[in-house]
DNA sequence: TGTATTTGTGACAATAGTTGTCACTATTAT
DNA sequence: ATAATAGTGACAACTATTGTCACAAATACA
């Protein structure tokens, strides 16, 4: 084997090991320690961050970074994936641990002259928006962990007048229009329930041993396994503008109830749970004369109510 | 120079020039044609996709891709680049002409096993959300284009009943929960406008010879110098509750308007286009009792008059 | 049609780089 | 102390790389 496929493939084996001793890799590459040494050196000039330990339990360790090989990406590939990782820095809060900005700095260093012009020329002429917020979001790290280790985690949650001490287990956490969202069993109210991120006041693993439910076969692929199952359902049946049919496209909720006709209109069919009607009720006065709600009779009672409402406080 | 080093160069180097010819190389590489004619050869086993023609004016061409060198990533970055781009598979429309997975697919291959088993478990318990919509967008990339080269574009803009031939000059395209927008300077209202994409029936490069204007200066960076200049103005104070604060947020046009105050409540103030009052009357109904409009008295009147048209709908 | 320009291949000797071995140093856990 | 580990230097044997030269083949252009 030529020395350059044997640093390329050494490369590779480090990284996958991540701990290794100088015999070990000369063993597997069938060459001598002496000559492992000198490639290990030319791997750290070439910039693999290699640190090594003398002694017994000793050896050598690639610290946090991983090489990747020479990737061939098609220009167009790149600028995607620059305008990719370009967006997240309108997320305030992520939960990752690093500053997405300083794999965007590396990716944009190494790019060729022209695709690097090709990207700053397109910098401020394309944009994905995602609303800013004020909000806080400073657990996601431990709720994304729990979804994925699947552990209990200890939460307060609620707003500025009452917080509750909840024991949860998050089936994942998705972010959207600049809130961060996270469905998750809630052991005390023994059902699925979303947490807005941003009343989340603290969040801990529990050390209180209880015992976490086995919730692999739920994840944000398949939601609508992710809805409460005891609430009391109703029926929905909204009548909709061309305006309308755009409007509760926007809604995570609205998807798989949502017909369309030809013409554009379309129509919202389909069972909704009887604790949602003040949400409803406020988003459909939102679309004003798109949206004309038809039953259940109690959601109509409850939009009567807040035009009343509305109407008395503007006199 | 050792061979691999010149290897590396050589790869950076046929990236930057993309046509080029042996003995060029060899004279700035100080080898001899021989030597470069057997690295090409290897650089090509390598993977980078290099063509040759022979005969004058013939020469060497890489095609379409580029070769990014090894780049150090920390697993962290690896991983925020992955959902970044994992992102985009919820746009239909991109302005790239590539497929965003294909680039996300070679990223994923080229990671190194523990990298990928850690962002398997992540797949489905994280996501960042954007709203699917059924609106097309396919002039995405001619409007960009336009925006960058500063080219005139005729559009045919309009809803179902009334389409109109336009010229524009775009300053730039953004996405935003899920709908393409352009800013651009419309020949027709002589003057800056946004466009909803998906409203553009038509678009393609204008050849009357309208001339393009000088509007380098202008970008999405700066998007406050975007608004009409010529309207008429009037102005805007709404009180806010903490809930009506945070709707606000998610509004692009109200982040230089909103105040907040220290209890989480806030207010909105500062000038507001008169043609804005139809949308602003609709968006503040939608608020409910989380916003009271004070001022200006024509918006408090449209706002009464859709809450008794409603009324009057709700019997 | 010929000529200049270009890629491309094969052979070979001179040169340059790589490798293994060995002897040695230094550190550290047990 | 001992064993395990990294690390360095020197040198000879070995291997790879390079340049040169000869020649083939394609092609644009005068």
């Amino acid at each position: 084997m030529s020395k350059s496929k044997r640093l390329m493939e050494l490369m590779m084996t480090v990284n996958r090991k991540k701990k290794f001793t100088v015999k070990e890799l000369a063993t597997e590459f069938n060459v001598s320690t002496r000559t492992i040494l000198r490639d290990l050196q030319e791997l750290s000039e070439l910039g693999v961050p290699l640190y090594s330990e003398v002694g017994p339990h000793g050896g050598y360790q690639v610290l946090n970074e991983r090489i990747l090989p020479p990737i061939a990406f098609a220009e167009e590939e790149a600028v995607a994936i620059f305008f990719a990782c370009h967006a997240l820095r309108h997320y305030a809060y992520l939960p990752f641990e690093t500053e997405s900005s300083s794999a965007l700095s590396k990716f944009y260093f190494y790019m060729s002259g022209d695709v690097r012009d090709r990207i700053d020329e397109m910098k401020n002429r394309i944009d994905f928006v995602i609303p800013s917020r004020q909000a806080k979001f400073p657990y996601l790290s431990i709720l994304l962990d729990g979804a994925i280790r699947q552990k209990v985690i200890r939460i307060e949650y609620g707003s500025r007048e009452s917080v509750s001490a909840r024991l949860i287990q998050p089936i994942g956490i998705y972010a959207s229009s600049g809130l961060w969202y996270c469905p998750a069993y809630c052991f005390l109210r023994e059902d699925i329930r979303l947490f807005r991120c941003d009343r989340i006041r603290s969040a801990t693993e529990d050390t209180s041993g209880t015992q976490p439910l086995d919730l692999r076969h739920l994840h944000l692929g398949n939601r609508e396994a992710l809805l409460p199952s005891e609430q009391q359902f109703t029926n929905l049946y909204v009548e909709l503008s061309e305006e309308g049919v755009h409007r509760c496209e926007a809604e995570y909720w609205s998807a798989t109830k949502l017909h369309r006709r030809e013409d554009g209109t379309g129509w919202l069919e389909g069972r909704m749970p009887k604790g949602d009607i003040p949400f409803l009720a406020q988003f459909f006065i939102g679309l004003g004369t798109d949206a004309t709600v038809k039953c259940p009779p109690e959601l109509i009672d409850d939009i009567k109510r807040r035009l009343a409402e509305m109407m008395a406080r503007y006199g």
